[in-house]
DNA sequence: TGTACATCAGTGAACGCGCGTTCACTGATGTAC
DNA sequence: TGTACATCAGTGAACGCGCGTTCACTGATGTAC
């Protein structure tokens, strides 16, 4: 599979020095390369070259560092979407940069699923409600903000810039986002993988298309 | 949890008499409970009555026995969709006819993975090409066609009769697809269980909405 | 119609695996005096 | 500035768990003669 995942590390020391750390970032390699299932307490340990056990020092439970890991994962989702709209061209007028705004936080998030598929299925496996009172920032990208709250953020500039009549603005982001999350599911995880993988983003763009005529 | 998983069954013959059914029936009920990971061939074999390695006379594998639920989920499926279909009104002009047929489709996806969350996650979970060249009957409903067919079908009724122009055909099962599935799964596994589960039918009908509109 | 025998469904015991988690511990750190 | 000591990060060993799978077997079935 993948080479030899890193030395143990052999400590001098006998404080390891930054263990919690060490044994996210070993929990995102893990997620990285095989999902949530496979985020491991004793492997992220072996991977940090200390005993299983001293974990605990850190999380309380597996599931306690599985939900750290996953909270990274979602920073990162909302990093690639930042990425894309960092991207767009700033001199658009104000209709067309909301609608573009739109598809890049779309494309960004098909983007990731592709590139990123462990990581994204950790993102959004298990139930967690994202849409939270108080938004955790471990899970924001550089924005502060979340996924789900930049996707809404777009919306909202959607109906700012005339686009979209304010009466259809509710619940709009659950329409845009089952679209897109289908499709990434279908193609990493389900039946359509090796069937339009390939074409991912020619579908992804034409998926958009609909997302917008249809909202 | 549920109540206690049916007594042991205690055979009075040597022989099962019926065996992979057992397990397979077992197995169905293990996904419909807790998904595809529930599917256990330590745990069909007991439900079975029968020694753990008995079930090695039907299935190679556990793998093995995983794909023949995923058959059967698929199947389930399936038969939701044509309910759904038995359902509609036959006296309807042609295009609202198609355009009814492939909103019944969606609904009874989406109905089936509110109403059936372990066996929907199993049929759809890992990959698996669905649009394979020789069908398996075991995955479709009592029409022969398994989901994926079902949609096309409906899909073609479209262009059938002049609801959609043919040239935007190709591919538009992927669109639907997509929409239908992100919505379940956000609901199901993901962070909009709590947020929108409650409001399914709603917020499935309004997605419907805007893939007939957007295709 | 009766009997020998091949077939093969199910048994019993065991294997090795990796996991999460708990226990009583040891040894480096940094703070209080 | 030097030393006693509380703190607490990491250790070592062990637990019980359930899993998939393999082995050599036993016992009922049904078919050939």
């Amino acid at each position: 599979m993948t080479s030899a995942p890193k030395p143990p590390a052999a400590r001098s020391t006998y404080r390891h020095g930054d263990l919690r750390r060490a044994l996210l970032e070993a929990g995102i390699a893990l997620a990285r390369a095989g999902g949530p299932d496979a985020v491991v307490l004793r492997e992220a340990t072996r991977r940090a070259g200390v005993a299983p056990n001293a974990a605990y020092r850190h999380f309380d439970s597996r599931q306690a560092l599985l939900q750290a890991v996953r909270a990274a994962a979602l920073s990162a989702v909302a990093r690639a979407m930042e990425a894309e709209l960092a991207a767009l061209p700033q001199n658009l007028p104000p209709a067309d940069l909301a609608r573009a705004s739109v598809r890049a936080v779309g494309t960004g998030y098909l983007r990731f699923a592709r590139a990123e598929t462990g990581l994204f299925r950790t993102a959004f496996g298990a139930s967690d409600d994202l849409k939270e009172p108080t938004p955790d920032p471990a899970r924001a990208g550089q924005s502060g903000l979340n996924p789900f709250e930049l996707l809404s953020a777009a919306l909202d500039k959607l109906v700012e810039a005339g686009v979209m009549p304010p009466e259809r603005r509710p619940g709009a982001e659950f329409m845009a986002w089952s679209a897109v999350h289908g499709l990434a599911m279908l193609v990493i995880d389900g039946p359509l993988g090796p069937v339009i993988g390939p074409q991912m983003e020619q579908v992804g763009q034409r998926l958009l298309d609909m997302v917008e005529k249809g909202l």
